[in-house]
DNA sequence: TTGAATTATGTTAACGCTCACATATGGAGA
DNA sequence: TCTCCATATGTGAGCGTTAACATAATTCAA
């Protein structure tokens, strides 16, 4: 019958179950000292009122909010996004709530509102996965004093927290594969040069090239999308000597090394064997399946957090790598 | 050299620029009976003082936060996640931030604790991408008067804003580009039973089968996965009559397809065609390119933030639909 | 029975902002 | 010069919660 302009407030609570607003904030947050008859009466009200805690004020009183910001460049990509959700569901388990936002460009500006935005938000810490050395500089700068996790393989200084899986290690595990089958000659195709992920993948690709082999014209790249490598191994077919095996810097671009390997006519790993990196959902489908590695996204969200509760903590600031996996499926072998 | 304990309020801003709060809080809010050296005055402040207003204490004060929470079922699959990020992305172009909490599993008790956390946090609206009619019933519940969006191809009441791709018209575009190579007989694998794309999918395949044709035996339900696709076109392969063409509830599924035809040494599309869903990253580049529909995901994330601007203007329900897109690649021809 | 310790509850004042209203300026028109 | 209105600024209260302190009720040992 009766109007319910505004929901209803502590106050409103206390009146109908005859106690102090303190008393029902006791009960709210589970304070020892409440008798079970108060208690009672009061979860009573707060049920028949269908009461519930404004969070704004309660972060306005307390300067604590259990919510962490987390930012996220180049979401087109599987990996970052993949990422942010991992992030999220072990910051929800461990009763922390998330405020994101997804940068696609890479604009420090942007960067920069997204963490001031958090800050005056009033979030208890900031995980911000970066891609590039622009983004990872803008954090730094934007985050200030504020507890912050970066998810990133850039580099970061000895005082601020960081992680990432770790791209080297998989990258090596890529090389070891192909160079135990004696592979003479590995080419790469890279994702964008500005992308950390794939400087550090094609750091480790030349740092583990076999002894004497020219990487000039070995390495070819692309923007890590399957048109880009197709267009990649093409120019690669195209020069008097092929590779004996193509590194593709992601499963998709390896998708692409596939198809033109197939449209030339050239066998895999019979002819050319190929590994990619990610392990992306149908990857193990492609024909022929592909080698791989895969990234433990999962185990990277645990961590990011597990670091951000310590610096929410004011513990000293470390850094973690996740390690890699190695698949191995049919498009690697021994060369002809 | 002055001990910065407590970050600084409006009162130390209008303090340091010899003005009231309220004129702080005026050059705040851009209102326009501010003077220009008034204004100066204030910035500087501002500025020297490093002052970031303090969005809890606004929340409080005005009801608003400008923050709209989004929820999504299913996170492990690319529809949703990408869903997510392009509602995140018009949001933050609307000026509306965004918070998040995806869900794996089908629990509506989740989907209720994740609704109520938003409300107490008092959020401007709710947009959640509902995967099952499940998640869609505990959305609708928990929700009450709360501006809400629902992303779902499952049904909602009248007086309920929502939107989809419109799954429907892509898997009758799909049968139809089948039915015009004419195929006789063509097979679904399908998604989960309890998921509502895959169901609204299913559906029209069953309805658009070619007249006369038997669906028995030709539907075979999948988990999404490039190996329930496998196994599934195995089962397929393993009758007595083959079909001329099989549809694949989505791309990862199509991949399963493509390989088992490809084992079983079955040409496509000379044997049988595939057609695929989602048009995901690397589609293009299969054995041969998979013919799919293209989902426009940027265009449900503005049409859901368009939808929720109305339903927080309190504007009458309604719901949408966007369109898909045939792409038409090598895995289809006519059947020998 | 008494007094201290313990438990249960109430009172008041923040938290940092905006709203509604009150007041002070500065011209323009008479 | 005076009134009137628009522009510019200040004052006080309130948003809904928790923190800090004060008080009342209970328990327990001496």
């Amino acid at each position: 019958m009766e109007e319910t302009r505004t929901s209803p407030t502590i106050a409103d609570v206390a009146h109908l179950a005859g106690v102090s607003h303190q008393t029902v904030s006791r009960v709210l947050n589970n304070h020892p000292s409440v008798s079970t008859k108060t208690h009672h009466k009061v979860s009573q009200a707060i049920a028949s009122l269908g009461y519930r805690r404004n969070l704004a004020a309660r972060t306005l009183a307390t300067g604590t909010s259990r919510v962490i910001g987390v930012l996220v460049t180049r979401t087109h990509l599987s990996g970052p996004s993949a990422a942010l959700l991992a992030i999220e569901q072990t910051a929800r388990l461990g009763g922390y709530w998330v405020s994101m936002a997804g940068l696609q460009r890479n604009d420090p500006k942007e960067v920069t509102e997204v963490i001031s935005h958090f800050i005056d938000q009033g979030v208890d810490g900031i995980i911000a996965v970066a891609q590039t050395e622009t983004a990872v500089e803008a954090t730094l700068q934007a985050s200030g004093s504020m507890p912050t996790v970066l998810v990133t393989s850039g580099a970061v200084p000895p005082d601020r927290f960081s992680v990432d899986i770790d791209q080297g290690e998989g990258a090596d595990q890529a090389m070891t594969i192909l160079k135990g089958l004696r592979h003479s000659s590995i080419a790469h195709i890279s994702g964008p040069h500005d992308d950390l992920h794939a400087s550090v993948r094609a750091e480790s690709w030349r740092r583990a090239l076999p002894a004497g082999q020219d990487p000039n014209g070995l390495l070819i790249e692309g923007d890590w999308t399957s048109q880009s490598g197709y267009g990649a191994a093409m120019t690669l077919l195209a020069n008097k000597t092929l590779p004996t095996a193509i590194f593709a810097g992601n499963d998709t671009m390896g998708f692409g090394v596939l198809r033109a390997l197939h449209d030339r006519g050239i066998g895999v790993p019979g002819g050319i064997s190929v590994v990619g990196f990610d392990d992306i959902a149908g990857a193990d489908c492609s024909i022929p399946p592909l080698t791989t590695i895969h990234q433990d996204h999962h185990g990277l969200g645990q961590a990011s957090m597990e670091l951000l509760l310590e610096a929410i903590a004011g513990h000293e600031a470390r850094s973690m790598k996740i390690p890699t996996q190695l698949i191995v499926r049919a498009s690697t072998g021994v060369p002809a």
